[in-house]
DNA sequence: TGTATATATACCCATAAAAGAATATATTTG
DNA sequence: CAAATATATTCTTTTATGGGTATATATACA
């Protein structure tokens, strides 16, 4: 069997980081896909595949007008991967990494006392 | 370009069912390799290769001890993630997802009441 | 109608995945 | 030392990726 789609689910379509800054980029505003190609800089066939990766699995929409298509930010289909990841919350505490963040921060904080 | 590679980052790593299904098992308390493939059901392989995975990006740690290699969890390193998609909860309540789940809830309790 | 513009799609390439089976490695025990 | 146990690694097969380049499709406009 080989790696699952990229287009099976969330976790999936956003494991890709470009697709990850797509999403951070179209959160703010609708946008075209020239634009979006302006925005981040890369090739249009580029952005185009990367938006229909995104548009399966419903992260984004598309709302066509004349020959431009708006992209927009489905934000609900974050949910199950939001939900997901702060399932372990409570494990954070924990964490001997955390612990050391902690540590971190109390020094830091100390330092900002001085 | 191919798909980056699954230890490439958290986002990858997770990406795949079985692998965030190892860290829901793990979370729960400390667990060795057997323990683990009776648990999912899997074979032995199966968990050492996605254990190694998990283990590459540091979302579990091992213990060892004899023959046994004990994992756990290390929440922490889910922190990228979590990150991530929590900057997006803005947005939630403007999506149309979410309205249309909004209004759903709320017929089903209006069901429910009857 | 013909041309320009906006976007999507098809094709090629190199790479890597996950499952299964077999085997290697390390450690314990008799 | 040999056998058993716990775990990791190797190999094969099937499949899909993402980038680049070229091209198709749709719409607007002169």
């Amino acid at each position: 069997m080989a790696r699952a789609s990229t287009t099976a689910d969330v976790f999936n379509a956003v494991a890709e980081p470009k697709r990850r800054r797509l999403v951070e980029v179209l959160a703010g505003r609708e946008m075209t896909v020239n634009e979006a190609v302006r925005v981040t800089g890369w090739a249009q066939p580029t952005v185009s595949k990367h938006l229909g990766v995104l548009r399966q699995v419903g992260l984004v929409s598309e709302r066509r007008d004349g020959r431009l298509r708006h992209y927009r930010v489905n934000a609900a289909r974050l949910q199950p991967m939001r939900a997901w990841v702060i399932q372990f919350d409570q494990y954070w505490a924990n964490s001997l990494d955390h612990l050391d963040d902690y540590l971190n921060n109390l020094k830091s904080s100390e330092r900002s006392d001085e």
